[in-house]
DNA sequence: ACATTAAATTCGA
DNA sequence: TCGAATTTAATGT
């Protein structure tokens, strides 16, 4: 299968790929794929065994769980240039979570065997996987106290400073692509709550409201007010 | 749910 | 190819 330019390049602007050799590489870009999904698609099922190494290169997607009353409680969001799916993979169990496609999105797939052949000849890259691991650590504690607190700016606040958190995702820009109607999606609010919450924070000055988009002004304010009392 | 406003697209010169 | 007009999408209440 072709490899296109944009695959490559995706590939080698990923934190993980810069400290690996030419032949590493080389594996990388033949065992790799990618697959296109549209918005509302499932890019994975919940038990699914999770046998490749995920990445987005465009879109947003969002990783969950769902009861059996149909009732889904959103894990994390996951925007363009970050990889997840790893705690899955090493411990060779079904997925815990579905992954869905919160909008048009592109996905890159990493082979079980091939993550596992670069953890054990790449030393940086399970550095890498080390500290991922130990930030999504971070991450769900901040969640569960997130959740605790059951308020809606809070929440929003929550989501908004991990899906911009530099840790886990490349982040570039303080803007993102990002509609109101989709934040609400990643936190489980309606849109009009959604909304109320999101001037909530743009009077405490942490973001400023622009059209499509948010713009984060203040990451770790964004962090405090999601651990704060009203 | 509806009214408003920004952005994208179409169309005519 | 530019810009006005129309349509679509996001936002505010």
């Amino acid at each position: 299968m072709p490899l296109s330019i944009e695959f490559q390049s995706f590939i080698s602007r990923s934190a993980w790929s810069t400290n690996l050799t030419d032949e590493q590489l080389t594996r990388v870009y033949m065992d790799a794929y990618q697959r296109s999904y549209s918005a509302g698609a499932l890019i994975c099922h919940r038990g699914d065994p999770a046998d490749q190494w995920l990445g987005v290169i465009e879109g947003l997607v969002k990783v969950d769980t769902v009861s059996k009353g149909g009732r889904s409680t959103t894990f994390a969001g996951v925007p363009a240039g970050s990889w997840f799916g790893e705690g899955s993979v090493l411990k060779d169990e079904p997925r815990p979570y579905a992954v869905i496609a919160l909008r048009d999105s592109e996905v890159a797939f990493i082979p079980r065997s091939t993550f596992e052949w670069l953890i054990d000849n790449s030393h940086s890259f399970s550095r890498f996987v080390i500290d991922q691991l130990n930030a999504r650590c971070a991450y769900y504690v901040g969640l569960v106290a997130n959740l605790r607190l059951n308020k809606a700016s809070a929440r929003v606040a929550f989501c908004l400073a991990e899906l911009f958190n530099p840790q886990l995702f490349n982040a570039t820009d303080p803007t993102r692509g990002l509609s109101q109607e989709e934040i609400g999606r990643l936190s489980g609010l309606s849109r009009q709550n959604t909304n109320r919450a999101l001037h909530d924070l743009a009077d405490a000055g942490l973001l400023m409201i622009e059209y499509g988009s948010v713009r984060i002004l203040d990451l770790q304010g964004l962090q405090d007010f999601a651990h704060s009392e009203d």
